[in-house]
DNA sequence: CCGATTTATGTTAGCGGTAACAGTTGAGGC
DNA sequence: GCCTCAACTGTTACCGCTAACATAAATCGG
């Protein structure tokens, strides 16, 4: 007991014995085991986090993010990861749950109803990330992806753009990816417009790919005047290509991504993007979790993030 | 017990109560408690893995590896982070072997006195990964840093560059860094050469820095005829630099960096670069760990991985 | 110098599961 | 009909630690 105490900084011990104690787990070499201690404590200073793949830059940055907000609290993520599948994600939440972490945070507002329902019963805060569009559990922390398109569809319309093409992943569980395009075509529906092409891919996103998938929508749509991509990376290759080939941008072509990587800046000309607000997120998504010692589950907090519009050099000033 | 029997498909139960047992399980959402289950069992299916940061695109391809790799086998990763400081390494190792995972996968082979015994002592699997120049503890896998920057300097002065600069970070405890650039050093000692000037930068990797590093580093010598990076995002930087400037790339001035990030290709010219065969670190440092079931710690395996050239357009050809 | 605190250490009973073993039952062999 | 054995279900004793309480030693005001 007195060993406990000493390893745990908790009650008094004598300054000898704590001496002595720690010198004996020196060099015993001991390492407490924290999985006896959390039982009978009914303590554990994990926190899960589960987010849907490691490749989108995005979920490392928001990984950063947590990381940060947790230094110093003596809490650690754990982190599992989905592919992006709503059944791998129940599974993984499972998994998490059994572990009676101190919270969970968690991407996206989209789960199974077996999901929702542990989430629901877990009687520990929880806090969905990401996406602020639809109705959380417990806590939600994100920006609105809808207004996040629309709030892009304006900017492009007020510069003057009027044929404008689309160019995105087909993952038809990135909800996010789905929600921005839906209120960029609503941006576009109130100054009676459409979306005058598409183009659609698979897999990462990456460079190459966007440039690819330029040469293909411009070679079929010609007379597209704006480019609206679903992320940075694929914006940038479309953006290389638009350079490669002499087009004039962003007077003939404008051009636009989302996420505002600034692993990106640098590239000849600034992409115009949106910024995500992925750390931010993790932070705050963090300090939520810490922030409430042992409270039941009362009411979530709400906090939507804004995103910045970044214009860059690829939309025409207005 | 029967319960325990039907949760864990262990033993015989029969159909009716298996029934009974799932049955009641859903409805009152019971989740079994893992803290007490490794308790008694004495097995966790948790692998700790400890990376330096999550800002070096490199850690999260890794994970992805690692990921892939335990799949189906049950075993969960749990990240942890130590901001390239060997203290910060302890603790978090501390703080993962307390959970008693079934093992551990941690970056690099530079470890503090305590952190090395900790592992020592530890009785589960260890891999080291990433960097094999040096004495593993148990097993290793990853690629000789030395041997990598040995080789692309061989390359350079086959394609007859002399007069080479290099640019890369400040970050003493990026060992793997530094040994490629003692690597590369040796290899154009051999050749009687020495490094012509050299620029170092703080921070993460990004373009940007890279463009503003090769200006200066091409004003103070503009005689140099080759730049060699430490890490391809500020390769492409200077990249892109060396082409805004009208500079004849691979003519004039030849350029390499070192990751073979994916991310990269489409850039106007490919970047010539050193893959440091991120993901099969990963899935192998898995396996190792998900094929010794209880086996002490016998004999560590020993993987080198052998970095691919990937000569891009950036070098004359030889 | 004593009772009342304060400080320091020890004791006991779980935390929620699982290993190991002990019953109980029913089927099948002879 | 008795025995054997597999199939099932139950009992008991921990796993290694901590909460809560009990006890012992040191401090202290009057």
């Amino acid at each position: 007991m007195t060993v406990s105490r000493v390893l745990r900084n908790r009650g008094d011990v004598s300054a000898t014995t704590r001496e002595r104690v720690l010198e004996a787990a020196k060099t015993l070499g001991y390492v407490p085991n924290k999985i006896a201690g959390a039982l009978a404590s009914q303590r554990v200073n994990l926190v899960g986090v589960i987010i849907p793949s490691f490749g989108n830059l995005v979920f490392p940055e928001v990984l950063a993010g947590i990381s940060a907000g947790l230094e110093e609290t003596g809490l650690q993520p754990v982190v599992g990861v989905t592919d992006y599948s709503p059944e791998k994600e129940e599974t993984v939440l499972y998994e998490m749950l059994s572990w009676r972490p101190t919270g969970v945070i968690i991407a996206g507002l989209e789960h199974t109803d077996a999901a929702r329902a542990m989430l629901e019963n877990s009687a520990i805060p929880i806090v969905e990330i990401m996406d602020v569009d639809g109705a959380g559990i417990d806590s939600v922390v994100g920006i609105s992806h809808q207004r996040a398109g629309r709030h892009m569809a304006e900017a492009i319309l007020r510069a003057g753009y009027r044929k404008i093409g689309f160019l995105g992943t087909k993952m038809p569980d990135d909800h996010r990816a789905r929600k921005r395009l839906a209120g960029f075509r609503a941006g576009l529906a109130e100054a009676g417009l459409t979306i005058a092409d598409e183009e659609y891919y698979a897999g990462g996103s990456a460079l190459a790919k966007g440039r690819e998938m330029t040469e293909t929508i411009l070679a079929r749509s010609p007379d597209l005047d704006f480019l609206y991509y679903s992320n940075d990376m694929i914006g940038s290759g479309g953006l290389l290509h638009c350079l490669d080939k002499g087009i004039d941008v962003p007077g003939q072509i404008g051009l636009a991504g989302f996420n505002g990587l600034p692993l990106l800046d640098g590239l000849p000309i600034k992409l115009a993007t949106m910024d995500a607000c992925r750390r931010e997120i993790g932070i705050k998504a963090a300090e939520i979790i810490a922030g409430r010692p042992h409270s039941g589950v009362i009411g979530g907090e709400l906090v939507e993030l804004e995103p910045r519009l970044e214009p860059g050099d690829t939309i025409r000033k207005s």
